[in-house]
DNA sequence: CAACGACATTGATCATGGTCAAGTATAACA
DNA sequence: TGTTATACTTGACCATGATCAATGTCGTTG
């Protein structure tokens, strides 16, 4: 028993999927007990990232995955013009870099929003592993078609809703992604800056600011800074028009 | 020789992977000669859709990709205020349906819109075949990420580019998709109503004729009906800016 | 060929949210 | 603990594109 806790703490970079907490949410999720290991055989664990650091950058050679295990991190491409669009805010159980499998690079920069852990998954092996183990593969197959349903809500929130419909869907986004992590859905803290949210949502951080006093004034949330509270679930909801992206991100 | 070309006639929807024109582009692409006979196994050819007719409809049992052969579909979100979002365009060898992967139901609907030919990938049988093959495997991960990648083109188009900006990448990127296909790259038929176009990009139906127009007055494109020339593609690149969505959908 | 419906164009007006500018709060650092 | 840089908020004004309304064109069918 004491020998087993040593263990774990001589090599804390080394814990195992098996004890992990995300297993519900990550990759082991469809992996089986005893497969568990051969996952764990290709996984460097628990690289650590402090706030504003890149995990990877776009047009760097692409290599692996990556698995947020603590913290959150904030995805964007660069365009030519040097203009930058977020694609995505992962939180811990999330994958990282989907996106790049079709190419050479990564299409995108993956920076850390605070002090932030992930697994790495090197992709040679990872795609050599999912061709063994059905069940993995699935879960890749969900994975990224997840990531598209998510991206087509994400174009059709820009092409179609106002700035405050745009808000109150990534409030209610958040919100139910801190739940199923088991923190508080209604009193949480941004980890993203408003000019993020604004780029995110294809508005000017100005209007980001101006939603965020109206619902403010109208009792709907109470917001310091990134400090947010939901007070009124579903006025939130309300707003959201017919918004499908319930529990994912 | 004249024996084959009977066998061909008598059983044309059997036609095979082997000889179809659209193998460089669809999923026998990634398989080697040898294997092909494995993928007709499991794929139903050439089956017929009239214009306007669906391929499948959102919610409803998820059970095949599609490629089309001929002719091409429009995807579109139903939301439950009964809104259309149109997702994408397909045009022959590409694969329709990546989206639905993570879900028991379809997660987009799929109308043909002219006359379309399209092969059926049951996923269950796909997805045995790609545990099989791992250049199969590695090309389904391709087909998968590069949606995601155009996703997020799109959303990036949606969120910083204005009317002109749009419609110029999409003319552009359709002019691409067709010269791949060795047709004129400049001189084509849109397969999609002004309708389409709009909802596509997110804008209102005047917007975009009111551009079409414009660019034809600045002698950019000449446009009659759903006939469109492009005139000066320097011109088309660019109002696009940093636009890099060239040779994918 | 007429007549209908769907699709496309054009014009006039208005609203949402962008831009510019200034000021305030917060956090980082010496 | 002051000092500065960064993030956030608020206000005034303006532009792009949406909306409403009317007209025009095409393709289909009786």
């Amino acid at each position: 028993m004491a020998q087993a806790i040593r263990v774990q703490q001589v090599s804390p970079l080394k814990a195992s999927c098996h004890q992990c907490s995300l297993s519900n949410l990550c990759l082991p999720l469809a992996v089986e007990e005893n497969d568990l290991d051969r996952l764990e055989d290709i996984v460097q664990q628990g690289k650590i990232y402090n706030r504003g650091e890149h995990i990877f950058d776009q047009s760097t050679p692409f290599r692996s995955c990556f698995a947020v295990k603590s913290g959150s991190v904030k995805t964007s491409i660069i365009t030519e013009g040097g203009e930058e669009q977020v694609t995505g805010f992962f939180m811990p159980g999330e994958l990282i870099g989907l996106d790049s499998m079709s190419s050479e690079t990564y299409a995108c920069t993956a920076k850390a929003l605070e002090r932030t852990s992930v697994c790495e998954f090197p992709v040679d092996k990872l795609e050599e592993l999912t061709g063994k183990l059905p069940e993995l593969q699935h879960h890749m197959y969900h994975l990224m078609s997840q990531e598209i349903q998510n991206s087509h809500q994400l174009a059709m929130l820009l092409s179609k809703n106002t700035a405050e419909e745009r808000i109150a869907a990534l409030l209610l986004s958040l919100s139910s992604r801190f739940r199923r992590r088991r923190m508080s859905a209604t009193n949480f803290s941004l980890p993203m800056a408003r000019n993020d949210i604004a780029n995110f949502l294809g508005l000017a951080v100005e209007t980001v600011s101006r939603v965020f006093t109206r619902f403010q004034n109208q009792g709907i949330i109470k917001a310091r800074g990134r400090e947010v509270e939901l007070l009124d679930v579903e006025a939130l909801q309300m707003v959201t028009r017919d918004f499908a992206r319930q529990g994912s991100q």
